[in-house]
DNA sequence: TAGATTGTTAATCGATTAACAATC
DNA sequence: TAGATTGTTAATCGATTAACAATC
């Protein structure tokens, strides 16, 4: 009934792609061990987090040395599921749905975007960074045969509703809602929400505080 | 020395843009008061939270009705800085940029683009969503004309630090950051980081614990 | 070896939730 | 009035940070 997922840990898991990054870096450099006060310094962290987040991987490190690289990608991507690959369609070829098809960065998540899905005719029928765009109302229908996972929501507001009720109907397990909607889905399905503009609330406020600090000191 | 800007409250702040969007589509309902049951109802919260949210904003309830929406819409904007208008330039007119170029929501929350740069002569010259676009190079120069304050990142990532630096030394006080590059600011330069692949990892983990909860059924 | 770095256990901090009197 | 909803104060929960022995 509820379908509140509380996933234990989640202030370290949206970590560990950014630790992902420089683990990667430091492995194309060649380097066998990368210890956690490097990863902390080049992140602004404490290495006491920063070691504490590794820790859920189950990697375990050297004294003196650190964590070894090549265990520690697998380790993390294992984690983080990334190793298996999910097919994903966007539902919206706006602005944000292409930018979103053409986002290379996924594909080493395993995140493979196959379709998209509009309700322009112009649009349908060609497609965006290499993705066919399909008619809107065959979603239902095309979804199951492409064997898509995941929908990325990006339709105007306005549509979010009955475009994520289709998108169930359609097998849909997964939503990934760039949309300012609260969707309403059965329990059984994941729903995670981006949402731009809570970051831009952040921004904003730290702006003013800055702004009121500099005053301040006049 | 430490650019760590801790805000207080920083997860209300964040919930806050949501509860904005549902007082303003009462207010457009013509409803003069919203309680903060309705509104964690909305969004799958405790009103315990939502009423603590909004405390910090200053507004005052009136018990058995709830809070005024005209004053909470205001109360809110005001806390989170959208009562005053910011000039901002996106930096990298690729498809993520030109996406938010033309993102209509965010002129509701005082942010307004008035340019954007990129490397590509091909797009310099013409716009993107009415957003003139012009050289990179000339971003130093150009940027204290038009007076932005904000600059939004939105390039390549290997291109990230050395463009930060040139948009620090143009006098931005404030970054939005879509690279997944952390990048070295002096103290005074707010940042903001968006990072899209920790969204995608609470998805892919939440996946898989559905996935292990599936199979243990059986 | 000496010392940087680890993993573990405990302490602190902050956010969420609970309880409840006040009130329109 | 009766009861839904508020704001406040306290309790709980979880995340971050500190301390430190173990170790390569």
């Amino acid at each position: 009934m509820t379908n509140k997922q509380k996933v234990s840990y989640a202030p370290s898991i949206r970590r560990l792609p950014s630790y992902l990054n420089i683990i990667r870096h430091a492995q194309s450099n060649g380097d066998q061990f990368i210890s956690g006060t490097v990863i902390a310094n080049e992140l602004n962290l404490e290495p006491i987090q920063v070691r504490k987040d590794l820790a859920i991987t189950g990697i375990i490190g050297k004294p003196k040395k650190g964590y070894p690289v090549n265990d520690l990608v697998l380790a993390i991507e294992r984690y983080l599921g990334w190793n298996v690959e999910h097919k994903a369609v966007v539902v919206g070829a706006g602005n944000l749905g292409s930018a979103l098809s053409g986002y290379q960065e996924f594909k080493n998540h395993g995140l493979n975007i196959i379709a998209a899905f509009d309700t322009d005719p112009s649009k349908v029928g060609s497609t965006v960074h290499g993705v066919p765009i399909y008619p809107l109302e065959k979603l239902e229908e095309i979804i199951p045969e492409l064997q898509a996972e995941i929908a990325i929501l990006t339709v105007p507001s306005p549509f979010a509703s009955s475009t994520c009720d289709s998108i169930v109907k359609a097998g849909i397990k997964s939503i990934w809602n760039f949309t300012n909607i609260k969707l309403k889905v059965p329990a059984n399905i994941i729903v995670w929400r981006e949402d731009l503009s809570s970051g831009y609330a952040m921004l904003a406020v730290m702006m003013k505080i800055a702004l009121k600090n500099e005053t301040a000191e006049l």
